[in-house]
DNA sequence: TGTACATCAGTGAACGCGCGTTCACTGATGTAC
DNA sequence: TGTACATCAGTGAACGCGCGTTCACTGATGTAC
């Protein structure tokens, strides 16, 4: 077998250059390391700085042999979502062992609904450009995505703890049917104000403040209200 | 005077093209021509779409003249975004009025706030791309927009409805400090989710429900609680 | 164990595109006298 | 009221860029015999 010398190839320009240690003329995991370079475009730039041509690149190869693996740019881009929205699954489920659990049940369940929440938001202040990657508009909208996300994505890891709080009797079973859109909804809004919107330009203690601030609130809500005004 | 005929121009070529009759060499409204051009672009495809050599073939004017007018790209941008979030808090002044008044200024505030929230989620279910482009990511963060939010923009209206709250007892005065964020965050959440995120597939009358609950979480939060379980 | 061959994963050059921006220019406008 | 001239808002051509994508190709791989 003749092997290409390590580097044998173009100095590669690109800031996201990474050098995958060629040592066949056949790359091995192209696939990946294009998703990698990818990724890591996203996460400096979010979802507009993922260029292809720049992928390939960075794996040392040229632009057209991406094309084996990935039938345009789109269909990157959606793997670099894909793995955008497990990472953030995976910082949620971490979140949710990362403190010592509560004794009384209900309101362990609250201290995990927290967590949760603030797992989603320190994944969008720490990585931002995966975090707008992960809900960037997808150019032609492909709804297993969201299936992928009901059943084992952020959306289901907040369902789960949602059927606890109901079980604890922290939340009435009554008003528990869509209750997973406020409670994300919030967390999520939360995130992208804290990243894109106004709410960029305060200082890292007033968002934190906010941050415990609106989780108070949303708690409140779901907790529900004994005494009515309206 | 010499005039130019009305339309002898190169043809336009840009599906944004709107015949401004130039019946003179100069333009006389190019700004705001290209800015009217741009926001055209923006409400069809959001941010990414603004175009500036698009903008000027629409105002049937060569690329270079806008820049008379513009300094770049990035200027003419942050005209439209300015404009979007005008058009947002418009829509949300509006709404403020389009209801009856209650005769209980408690349950009078409650509905004020409601309607603000529901003008947001409307603006951004009915004008999608104007209402990315009112809270995407500036290239170079002019402190200014948030200022201006601030004082006369979404947050200022948000901000006035909140302190009614107080007013009317509905919101303690010591939870009122800081109380737009968690606010302002659930509905700008639950619209973006609507929009850009899983959301946007459910049917039109599972996101009105989502909608209604959402607001019944936020003003129980808002509300507070008088027998809090932690 | 060795070899022919189908298959597959790369290459490199090219295409077409349209963008943002700059430049030297020219036609129109309004003002001072 | 008429004219010279400074100023200003346009023109049109060009530059440089880098993108996504396609094409005919070639080198490497693994399998059947």
């Amino acid at each position: 077998v003749q092997h290409y010398g390590v580097m044998a190839v173009s100095p590669g320009r690109g800031s996201y250059h990474r050098r995958h240690h060629r040592t066949s003329y056949h790359h091995g995991d192209l696939a990946n390391a294009l998703a990698d370079a990818a990724t890591e475009m996203a996460r400096t730039g979010g979802p507009n700085a993922i260029v292809l041509r720049a992928a390939a690149r960075a794996a040392g190869v040229s632009a057209a042999a991406a094309y084996r693996h990935f039938a345009d740019h789109d269909e990157l881009l959606q793997e670099v979502r894909r793995r955008a929205l497990d990472s953030l699954a995976a910082a949620m489920r971490r979140s949710l062992d990362e403190e010592e659990p509560l004794a009384d049940p209900a309101e362990e369940s609250l201290r995990r609904l927290r967590a949760l929440g603030r797992a989603y938001i320190r994944f969008a202040l720490e990585d931002p450009g995966l975090f707008r990657t992960a809900f960037c508009r997808p150019d032609n909208p492909v709804p297993d995505a969201a299936k992928r996300m009901a059943t084992q994505g952020p959306y289901a890891l907040l369902s789960g703890v949602l059927d606890e709080l109901v079980e604890h009797g922290v939340l009435d079973a009554d008003r528990r049917a869509g209750a997973e859109i406020p409670a994300w909804a919030s967390v999520h809004g939360l995130a992208t104000l804290l990243i894109d919107g106004p709410l960029a330009q305060i200082t890292p203690e007033e968002q934190a403040r906010a941050v415990e601030r609106s989780s108070d609130f949303m708690l409140n809500g779901i907790k529900g209200h004994r005494d009515p005004v309206a």
